[in-house]
DNA sequence: CAGGCATATTGACAATCATCGATATGATGT
DNA sequence: ACATCATATCGATGATTGTCAATATGCCTG
């Protein structure tokens, strides 16, 4: 499986902050527009609007335009996309990479000073 | 579900910076000390360090002292537990928040101006 | 206990971030 | 056309981040 670690840094980026982690939660069942997530904070509208761009770019959240509103909702498709990246960089896989801190190295680097 | 998002926050500031998320990946299914990350990237040894503080505090990776060593692991649980938490967010949930820009509201408030 | 590793900490720096007020854009209703 | 409302963008500012070289700490071994 091919991993693009740097695609998703974005996307945990967008999440590592309170807000938009409420807005996510807020999201998860309904579509809500700028102003409705507003009254659900104590932060002024051009920094929710900033929060916004970052959760859209990230693709966790789409905005549909509506009139003069914008309706947001979760990207469910997305966040099960980061999921399953989650899951797999987290999977016990088989790199095997030689440690030199395993114990059996350590003994053989001893003895590899000792024979010195 | 009470959910605190804020203990999250250092979690996902930990997997939102890609060597970070690197390392997560190399430690999934092995421990490894710190000298042999080093050799996987191209970055000097205090910025090694300083990120292994950042994925430790967070609570992502766990480091054991043996001798002069450090060996990092992966912390399954607390992986698991932030998996949780972000199908707990994502998860479709009945806050029913009254919405300005639903469609039937939109009409109620044009009624309403209308009314005036 | 002295020298050599492995790792952590410190101080400095440029880059990015979260926030705000002010202003711009763009749609709606009168 | 104008006033109003919803949202976006801009410019400024203080806080946080990622990086390094230099230095410190702490273990092992001779």
């Amino acid at each position: 499986m091919k991993m693009s670690f740097s695609e998703y840094v974005p996307v945990f980026k967008a999440i590592s902050d309170e807000t938009r982690l409420r807005i996510i939660d807020l999201l998860s069942s309904q579509k809500l527009c700028a102003c409705d997530l507003l009254e659900q904070f104590s932060i002024s509208q051009s920094t929710l609007s900033y929060h916004m761009k970052i959760l859209s770019d990230s693709g966790l959240v789409k905005g549909e335009k509506e009139g003069s509103w914008v309706r947001y909702g979760l990207n469910h498709d997305r966040v099960n996309e980061v999921m399953s990246f989650l899951s797999e960089i987290t999977r016990e896989k088989e790199y095997d990479i030689k440690s030199v801190c395993e114990p059996d190295n350590m003994k053989i680097v001893r003895d590899l000073v000792k024979s010195k």
